[in-house]
DNA sequence: AAATAAAACGAAAACGATATCGCAAATAAA
DNA sequence: TTTATTTGCGATATCGTTTTCGTTTTATTT
């Protein structure tokens, strides 16, 4: 079966190529009643255009990739949900490409990306991100890009977050306040603002309650499960006793129950955990977790509006800017002070 | 800053652009002496060559929709997950699009795809999908299809899914072995075959251990979530008193978990829940959930290999073929009788 | 009626790469 | 030396649109 396209189409009604290409597109240039004949017989033969050609000649394809670390995360998914959610609006198609966390496969991706693919990136860096020479070199490619969570300073674009250090303060003042005193901070990665933004929240409510710090209690935790699962175990083991957590991201507030599980650490009583989560299931868990919960389904959205009105504006260069959307802290059975 | 092409290359080298196009290609029609100067000067200017003029020529762009009804899923994320993971492998690229179980988006979105922007569709179907002549015509019009999970029977394709009979019965026969005689089967959808399928699983344990069939302990749930919370309740609350529920699917055994909080019901001891579900945390909820879980990581990863190794050999029709990955039970607390 | 303006359409040049030719030069075979 | 064959390269058509620019026809103005 062969595809119908504008020859053919020019053929069956007798009019130039051109001008059945005008009259589909409902041009002023042409008459009313050759636009009825032309879009009958298109509807007739079952005309649809390619796509292909209409990239190659307006350089555009109405097309975003969005790069994440990990799919298997409720925080990108919600984040990913979002942005795809804009884009049917804008009419916009969503390319998945995810990095393992590995800034070379991340590199290898905006490398590929550079031809001109996509119209636009959203883009959550990987941990050891060090490809700010591509990311550079596509925005000079005239394709905007836009930063979510996991954002790089150094690049001037637009780039949406959380409060991380407010929540961070917010976290830990709030195991303060349930009576913590020891309390360790699970980091998932330095090169992360976002880690490092949430750990100098921590800091700053330590200092605010004249709370030690102990050097010890920052837990550098990374991509490898096992690893984590000791840190964590030996952490609790230890001689100093540890009496809160505030865990940067879910992932090791998970590894943390499973561990103490296994020691029959008892949670609030042994130890209080509060961390930032995504979690449908967080209020189901035993005992329910205590969350900083970013609106990530927003912060999603909101990156994509801001690449869409770009590229509908065709401004070259995105201004820096900062969008920051706040998390919510919600209070549940892991740092409960009602040790029943 | 202009985009090099391979006209700027050939003039920059003195070379045609045809004999250009093959240095690059390796083509064995051209020395190996031009072939370094070619490759070396497009290193030199950074030559990337613009995929959308590849597209129109080959009417191919290494791209493939996955279509899902919804991404906050464990159970579709996984599966995309596994999907990308071998398109990564192939050097395909994965468009992403949702339904919101939604038949007339479903339908919108194969419409657009028809048009051949992309090069094969992997589809889970939405519960009252409609769209069997979208689908054939796709198929006719020579763009593969290949269904994971929420197949359409009617089709002749690959369709790759679950044992989801045999799941259905093992999952009954479970709560029938915990001591359940009054079990209720969650149902989210009438017009799924899954849904379909594992009830016929569910009726026959039932009917092996001679259990009496109850109509009203199948509850029909749907899209809405408090319509579904009040199903729920209404049958937790109803006179006669279910002691054994099996979701299909796992947002209806997580309405259950609420519902129960909220009336004080306590799981196991009161009412035993088996689930299909996908969820990480299944072992951390209180209490830890008894899941029947599909291998959604190997069924994406075995949909994208059959639609890969297709499109390679560039056959036009995919046989008609089911692969069917099993589910693995694993029994956790929700379904014990170790009632302390 | 002549001159001008507007309306409706078509020819052709892009967009950038690929592949089929044909043609020359260099090599091999007769 | 002549003929045949290989090797290396270039001109050109093609993929299917869109858009610029002419050209013709119709409508408007003087």
């Amino acid at each position: 079966m062969h595809k119908v396209n504008l020859k053919d189409l020019a053929h069956a009604t007798n009019i130039s190529i051109s001008s059945v290409s005008k009259a589909l597109r409902d041009s002023h240039e042409i008459s009313s009643e050759t636009k009825k004949k032309v879009i009958a017989k298109a509807q007739e033969m079952g005309y649809t255009p390619n796509p292909y050609a209409g990239f190659l000649r307006n350089q555009k394809s109405k097309t975003i990739a969005v790069i994440v670390p990990e799919l298997t995360n409720n925080y990108f998914i919600q984040a990913i949900s979002g942005a795809e959610s804009i884009a049917q609006e804008f009419s916009y198609h969503v390319l998945i490409y995810t990095t393992n966390d590995d800034f070379e496969k991340e590199a290898s991706i905006l490398q590929h990306l550079s031809n001109g693919r996509v119209d636009g990136i959203l883009i959550s860096v990987s941990s050891n991100t060090n490809s700010l020479t591509q990311l550079n070199e596509l925005i000079q490619a005239g394709i905007p890009v836009v930063f979510f969570d996991r954002i790089c300073h150094e690049i001037e674009t637009a780039k949406v977050t959380t409060n991380d250090f407010a929540s961070g303060f917010i976290a830990t003042e709030h195991l303060i306040k349930s009576g913590c005193k020891n309390i360790a901070y699970l980091s998932i990665s330095d090169h992360l603002s976002i880690d490092q933004k949430r750990k100098q929240g921590y800091f700053e409510a330590l200092n605010k309650y004249d709370i030690q710090h102990d050097e010890s209690f920052i837990i550098k935790c990374g991509a490898d499960e096992k690893t984590n699962a000791s840190k964590i175990k030996k952490m609790l083991t230890g001689k100093k006793h540890v009496d809160g957590i505030f865990a940067s991201v879910e992932k090791l507030a998970l590894k943390t129950y499973k561990v103490c599980n296994e020691l029959k650490i008892n949670i609030p009583k042994d130890v209080k955990i509060i961390s930032f989560s995504n979690l449908r299931t967080a209020d189901l868990l035993n005992p329910s977790l205590t969350t900083i919960t970013q609106p990530a389904y927003e912060i999603g959205k909101e990156a994509a509006k801001i690449l869409f009105n770009h590229l509908a504006k065709r401004k070259s260069i995105i201004q820096n800017e900062n969008i920051v959307i706040n998390s919510v802290l919600t209070v549940r059975n892991s740092t409960s002070t009602n040790t029943k």
